[in-house]
DNA sequence: ATGGTCGGTTGCCGA
């Protein structure tokens, strides 16, 4: 069985619910792991989804900021979320799939403009939101778990996710400790990076362009925050990455594009 | 070197 699992920050799914199910059309992806819905579960626009065959949906909504959710046309195995860093937040929600498969969405924090945790509250949060997924995913270490984590991480790794490594070594998403704290979290369970396994630097990678641009396209200053890892597992069933620059200059577009996956979930 | 634009718990805060 193979799967096309797709992640997409959407800021705001009401707003952009259009957008959504145009995506669901022509993609037509088995799963989509939406962020920043910002919208509580009952007002979440689930009717024109199900329509289109995703009629699984997990939804982790809060009024205003945040949640996450998961769109699918496979039955789930079970759903889960988790409150990180003690708070309300809705940044995770996992699945089963198939398989055996576990399938983690995440927002992580923005982080603020400080790159300080002593003066910026938010900087701090989000180094240990870090840490707690670090954590959690070392306690369930084991060499044969087949599991994809997805989602808007809000860390540009590398020197080539960012389009000058140099002016955003102090920019709060490419600072060296936020660096760390990622490299953490994928060498907690041997996470490989299946979009630079497919696309190796130094060539550059972005899933979001700033809104602040005059012209996104021509200035092109965009950063890799949307990740696709799996574990050692399913590294060989994991590929075809695609990166769906084009939703960018898509009418009233998110900030971030879809990324997409194929794995071989059988 | 600065400020630029979005979205929603809107005339501010978070991103």
């Amino acid at each position: 069985m193979r799967l096309t699992i797709a992640t997409w920050n959407i800021n705001s799914v009401r707003l952009r619910a259009d957008l959504v199910a145009r995506f669901l059309e022509t993609e037509a992806p088995d799963l989509l792991c939406l962020q920043e819905t910002k919208t509580p579960d009952e007002l979440f626009p689930a009717e024109p989804f199900e329509a289109l065959g995703y009629r699984h949906q997990a939804l982790t909504g809060q009024k205003g900021y945040h949640g996450v959710a998961i769109l699918s046309r496979v039955p789930f195995e079970g759903v889960d979320r988790r409150a990180y860093c003690g708070k309300g937040d809705a940044r995770h929600v996992t699945v089963g799939l198939p398989g055996g498969i576990e399938l983690h969405n995440f927002y992580v924090p923005a982080g603020g403009d400080e790159p300080d945790r002593t003066i910026n509250e938010k900087f701090g949060h989000k180094l240990d939101f870090l840490t707690e997924m670090a954590d959690t995913f070392a306690a369930c270490r084991r060499k044969d778990n087949r599991i994809v984590l997805v989602g808007d991480l809000n860390v540009a790794p590398l020197e080539h996710d960012v389009w000058s490594h140099k002016q955003l070594l102090t920019v709060v998403s490419h600072t060296p400790i936020e660096v760390e704290h990622l490299a953490r979290v994928q060498d907690a369970h041997d996470f490989v990076d299946v979009t630079r396994q497919e696309i190796p630097e130094p060539e550059k990678v972005y899933t979001w362009w700033s809104y602040r641009a005059r012209d996104w396209e021509a200035s092109d200053r965009g950063r890799r925050l949307d990740h696709i890892w799996v574990t050692p597992a399913l590294r060989n069933r994991a590929g075809n990455i695609r990166i769906l620059k084009a939703a960018r200059g898509w009418e009233r577009p998110s900030d971030h594009v879809p990324v997409l996956m194929e794995l071989e979930a059988g």
